[in-house]
DNA sequence: GATTGAAGATGACACCTGTCATGCGTGCGG
DNA sequence: CCGCACGCATGACAGGTGTCATCTTCAATC
């Protein structure tokens, strides 16, 4: 018998995929979270075998999760199931340690078979992600990163500047490098290339 | 016995949404699909008493989708489920004469419930929503609206210019419209309020 | 036909951004 | 210890942006 924790924040997917899953006669589901500080304790009290976890969740993402649990030293594997196929993503989830990265759009029925697969302790990556994972790296500092999210939201470049203890003409320099390094004209361009690479 | 079209792009939800509600005794699933064109099509072929559908689809929309069945003059109804509680969407939905809206947090266990409300000919709204869905008025107008979207992409005036045939100094004019229309202090935070009121 | 109003254009001004050269500390490997 | 990279800051310049007053068309309306 598996034992799952399933974290995901939208209620109707979660619902839906506890109940689907609860339908094998293998698995068994310990328990289902709203977001990944939830999980966590659910994985630290009922330590299951698989925890199948969204990326973006509010408070801690299942990317800080997966790496908190090996971090834990629990044995508890990662199974990462993700709207994205955005590169940076899968590097990341690879680099913290999880086991399998499925995309939302799998069909449901391959789902409870890739869970068995993690628990055997096999590695499940969506078809066609594992070559694109390494394509390019990620070449934003975080300082660089943290600074686009924020020009992103519209501050301009004092408002960062007073946000982040910082001066307006650095966090020009900061972006300016963003900009570079990303091939972008703008700010605005250069926010948007990197999200879509998902790295920020 | 309820007969129901699911349309919603993710291959994992729209799985399990079908798995779920076929398990209820008095609801048939007559066919799911993955865009809204195949919606269309399963709609006018089938004739479903309700049909359950994502907003955000490729080719098209779950408000095209609606407007289109009620133009048909078919008497399927609609149950929109979307990740979104912008009050915009809201308003547009009702507009296009859906008869229900659903958040994608919403308990899966309600689901059936308002199927079987809205088969009924009931009109079921998410909880909190209904007030709020004639707040505030879309005040862009429609350049506007193709304007910030531009300029949300990165492209600045001389290129947005260019696009629509415009000179550059009527785009920032437009730009400058919208900006203030919405209380912003650049592009950037005008698109991204517009944005997260549904009105992009 | 005159009036009104919307859509688009122009020009001017202050301010913001992108770019680059340069300077100053702090820490780290040789 | 010296040198040197690195993070942060400064100043200057060209070009982009936000704001506003004003002008021209052109179609709708009275």
């Amino acid at each position: 018998m598996i034992r799952l924790v399933i974290a995901e924040d939208q209620t109707m997917l979660r619902d839906a995929l506890a109940t689907l899953l609860s339908l094998e006669n293998d698995i068994e589901i310990a328990g289902s979270a709203a977001n990944g500080r939830e999980a966590l304790d659910l994985v630290r009290h009922h330590k299951p075998h698989v925890v199948l976890t969204d990326i973006e969740m509010p408070g801690l993402t299942g990317l800080e999760l997966a790496a908190q649990i090996k971090r834990d030293g629990l044995e508890t594997r990662t199974l990462i199931v993700t709207m994205f196929d955005r590169p940076g993503y899968l590097r990341r989830a690879l680099e913290a340690g999880v086991s399998g990265y499925l995309l939302k759009d799998t069909p449901s029925t391959e789902l409870a078979d890739a869970v068995r697969r993690i628990a055997a302790g096999e590695r499940v990556l969506a078809p066609g992600l594992a070559e694109q994972a390494w394509s390019a790296e990620d070449p934003l500092s975080d300082t660089e990163r943290r600074l686009l999210r924020l020009a992103e939201a519209g501050m301009d470049s004092q408002a960062i500047a007073d946000a982040e203890g910082l001066a307006r003409g650095t966090v020009r320099n900061y972006l300016h490098n963003a900009i570079s390094k990303l091939g972008a004209g703008n700010r605005i361009e250069a926010a948007r290339l990197a999200r879509e690479r998902g790295w920020l």
